[in-house]
DNA sequence: CCAAATATAGACCGATCGGTCTATTTCACA
DNA sequence: TGTGAAATAGACCGATCGGTCTATATTTGG
């Protein structure tokens, strides 16, 4: 089981995630973290060593939580082409419509990149874990007869997963899944073409 | 000719560009503004009303700036073709690899999209502008006859457009334009077989 | 070249920042 | 249920935040 303050260190976790996702890391400050969590400094600080590991927690939290989701969709279908659809449609409903500040490695990646190298790092990893399973989902769908061995496996991953960031960003700024749908259906129609 | 105070508000402008665009919004004071452009703090509020109008002015100004490299990269072509090439180019060079924070989209996008409404709308209007000069540069290749008339301008445009963003952001992230190179070739490839 | 207008320096303001520390509360266990 | 240990409240700290204001410096037109 766990003690009190492993309770406390999750919630107050789960609580700094929304804001750091919404607000950024620099614009959300130990006090917005202490009305969310609803504690005094002293719970906070009896649990984290500073706000930069509150930083980096959340960021782990919320990467484990997306590739926890990602798996999940992808699991929930058997062939090739499914999982590929099921991970568009995942992208499309989840991370763009999220009332919780859209997707973590867009947000931490570009606060990050100029100023934060630990979160970097972790961000980088995220992405290449993503990747990794689309790679390995194509790779699978080759090998099982289901796509054309013609196909590029990572090069096709890579394209799914630049534009469905883009669409991300496009789809926040706009609100709205326009972009995204037009992208999807172009991106299901090439994997459709694959089945052979 | 400019006033004084014309010229140090456009100073303060392209000083503060530049940590905006790293260090994110939230991420920079108005003492970090101070000493990037030399001046004290009578020097900024004798030209800005508060930190608010810094931020949407700095937006502005690197919207102007990126629209004007994106017509003279488009302008310095004749054929539609040479054209998407050049903005491809343009993007995996400049935006990527530059020392001043990468894509403004990208950077002022994220962080005001839960936050800044006057910003997100003002991002919302970049994002068009692109995908219109993008729009417009295919669809005036399929009136010419360089392309086939079976190419969706304005489906092709957002492909390549939400592809870009993404690219930049992985493209920051890992320190390299590997999969950029790759996605710009895929998208190389595609306005290649539009050609007849 | 001088005077009025313009523009900047920098002291100052209250609020808020991240972080510390101790008193108190809450918990787990005997 | 009592007691030592664990965890949290909240006063407090110096630094920094965005912003104001006045004295000084600079510029410009007569």
């Amino acid at each position: 089981m766990l003690t009190k303050a492993e309770k406390t260190r999750q919630h107050i976790i789960e609580k700094a995630a929304v804001l750091f996702n919404k607000k950024g890391m620099a614009g959300t400050s130990i006090n917005d973290i202490m009305q969310a969590a609803n504690l005094a400094k002293g719970g906070i600080y009896g649990n984290f060593e500073n706000k930069e590991e509150i930083c980096l927690e959340v960021f782990k939290y919320l990467s484990k939580n997306l590739l926890g989701l990602i798996d999940a969709a992808l699991n929930s279908r058997d062939s090739a082409k499914d999982k590929l659809y099921a991970l568009l449609d995942f992208y499309e409903d989840a991370l763009l419509y999220s009332d919780k500040g859209g997707c973590p490695v867009l947000n931490f990646g570009t606060e990050a990149d100029d100023t934060n190298p630990v979160i970097k790092q972790a961000v980088n990893k995220t992405i290449k874990d993503t990747q990794d399973r689309i790679t390995r989902v194509i790779a699978d769908g080759i090998e099982s007869g289901e796509f054309s061995p013609s196909v590029n496996a990572g090069a096709f991953a890579v394209k799914m997963y630049l534009s469905t960031e883009g669409a991300i960003l496009v789809g926040r700024i706009q609100n709205s899944n326009q972009q995204m749908k037009i992208m999807n259906d172009i991106l299901k129609a090439e994997i459709e073409s694959f089945s052979q």
